[in-house]
DNA sequence: TTTATAAAGACAAACGTTTGTCTTGAACGC
DNA sequence: GCGTTCAAGACAAACGTTTGTCTTTATAAA
């Protein structure tokens, strides 16, 4: 019966003030002062009881939309993301969509799929309709936008944008240390696809690192991915491709657990077992690279810190707050797990085993 | 610098109605009805080219906050889900995105951690903040919303609400009549999280199978999901329970591919082979099973057809489409693939091999 | 020359709020 | 008895659109 009840309760449109008010013998504008508790105005407790009972009982909810027109304030962000079905993005957005959710925003979210009309035109969209401010999230912005924007994974310096980034240097200080003290100089390397925001600056910091721990970039050993894809389908073929070309490494070096995932499979299918032969290390540390056979040591990054970040500092600058920094990095950690050892004396490119 | 230009340009706030009228020397209305093509008005063209000239000019962009205000039509949809960072989730939501995105509407999402207070109260807020509808993915809604509602993998007949599911009997189906060729007769099953939505009916899909293929189901070798979790961590433990209860069996049907992972990887910690020793059975087909090592055996949900199909069938719900259907159920698929293989003979609980 | 007709666009109301100002009584001080 | 003050709430304007109706002016028909 209380379900029931409930669900009549439920179901019935909400009243506007205009209604609520006849009910009540006033003008919509007291009941309006009333609800939201207008401070410096004088209203006897016993109206306001009497107003307040007649909300619970038409059940009203006043239109968000009336008074996001009236206050122009709507709460509302915008969020754009390449892709929905994505753990990285999403992952992000889990950490922005509890700050925000915590602090009574809400958010639209758009897709985009790297389509550069799209990246154009989501955000004039999403301000008309009504976002206060945007979170971009491995987004490639190109200009600056007329509100507050916070890009996650966002390298290029737009006035007006803050970058939330991960600290690839250091990633980069990580991983090749790792590989270097465990013996490796014969290293591979991926490169992340063009339209994906972190690619060139992780490269970077790798070439820079290298430099520093005097390993040698040998560009055949240099793949780069293209593919639009979030399977580790991705980093399989780039592998296959380097193992055919017949050059001597004994690790790789990943763009993402993703694509490690289908590196590691590459190897195995070309008969060399990681980490015995080849050493494989990651990028992201996702939920599964934890459960991967083997398991995968990778550079672990905060996303949904990131996310929160980014929600958080897009808040304070809706708040007012000028002096945002144009950008701010976050520390990555290393994993250590099964996919890297010692290189094999006899590294070689392939049938290591018969 | 034409990247500059466009900066400035897309820099200015859109103009109002007003403002643009004024510019021109018309009233709002007449601008408004330029822009929007309204049939039956009589124009020059020469006055709707100056208009159209003008919008141009001043980056007209409708608020649609005020359009929605007087139209009563807000082509917004809510989205309300239980995890944003969740394979699952964020696949359907994939699906549900391009659909309502091609058809012009946006949609808020919010998620609530499977928190009766939240899942109570969010429908609400998404209305007040102007949806037309919603879509609950993997939420356990408890009675009637006074709007359009589509539940994927909802399976309460609620009024109003149009289920989106698979059809579990012809998964369950597949899954067992698999196993049964194979050769397998003793097999644990692994029960869904009280929470998760399809939990029940794809448990009774089970059962009822299990009749039919004569396969008993022994209570001993039933266990409970328990954790909110999206990690393989998820189907750690219980495997670990089971083997610990030194029971007999030959396969693993588990709730879902991640917990799937878990379980092989805790048949691997004690010293059994997958498929060897025994045969995992996951469920979803979520991207990495095709490369996880070994290749997961699996069902594979359509997950963004689903999530196209609640969305299309709630957009024909909001044209007016009164005879829509209560339940549709969408077909699984058998994915073979490597950790099902037939019983090895001498099966046992542990230490199949020194 | 009048009258009917149509073109071009102005006007006003409405959507549901919020908020600054104004009105009405009543109570109070003197 | 009269002005002053205050409580209680009404009033109106505004947010930016859309849409039905009304007005003005020009044109064509009679």
């Amino acid at each position: 019966m209380s379900v029931r009840k409930k669900a009549e309760e439920t179901l019935e449109k909400p009243a506007s003030l205009k209604i609520l008010a006849d009910y009540l013998g006033l003008c919509p504008a007291t009941v309006s002062v009333v609800l939201n508790d207008v401070p410096g105005r004088s209203i006897p407790q016993k109206t306001r009881e009497r107003v307040r009972a007649a909300a619970r009982k038409f059940n009203y909810q006043p239109s968000l939309l009336a008074r996001s027109l009236r206050k122009k304030r709507t709460f509302t962000i915008g969020v754009l993301v390449p892709e929905l079905s994505d753990g990285y993005h999403t992952m992000v957005m889990s950490g922005i969509g509890d700050h925000l959710m915590r602090e009574g925003y809400f958010y639209l979210s758009a897709h985009h799929r790297h389509k550069p009309d799209m990246i154009e035109e989501y955000p004039r969209i999403l301000m008309s309709r009504g976002a206060e401010g945007l979170i971009a999230i491995d987004t490639a912005l190109s200009h600056p936008l007329p509100m507050p924007v916070v890009a996650v994974a966002g390298h290029r310096k737009i006035p007006g944008v803050t970058n939330v980034v991960l600290d690839h240097l250091r990633a980069a200080e990580l991983s090749l240390g790792h590989l270097y003290q465990l013996g490796h100089r014969q290293i591979a390397f991926m490169r992340g696809q063009p339209f994906s925001a972190d690619s060139d600056e992780r490269w970077n910091s790798i070439v820079a690192v290298a430099r520093k721990l005097n390993i040698e970039i040998k560009p055949e050993l240099v793949v780069q991915l293209e593919r639009d894809l979030t399977s580790p389908e991705l980093g399989y073929p780039v592998v296959q491709q380097l193992l055919q070309s017949n050059q001597r490494f004994t690790a790789i070096v990943s763009f993402n657990d993703i694509a490690a995932i289908g590196a590691i499979r590459a190897l195995r299918d070309a008969n060399l077992s990681v980490p015995g032969d080849v050493s494989v290390f990651g990028f992201d540390d996702i939920n599964l690279s934890a459960y991967h056979n083997p398991r995968i040591t990778t550079i672990r990054q905060p996303l949904r810190d990131m996310g929160e970040t980014a929600a958080r500092i897009l808040l304070q600058r809706l708040q007012g707050f000028k002096n945002y920094p144009q950008e701010l990095a976050v520390p990555p950690e290393l994993i250590i797990r099964e996919t890297t050892a010692p290189p094999n004396k006899r590294a070689l490119p392939r049938r290591s085993r018969p």
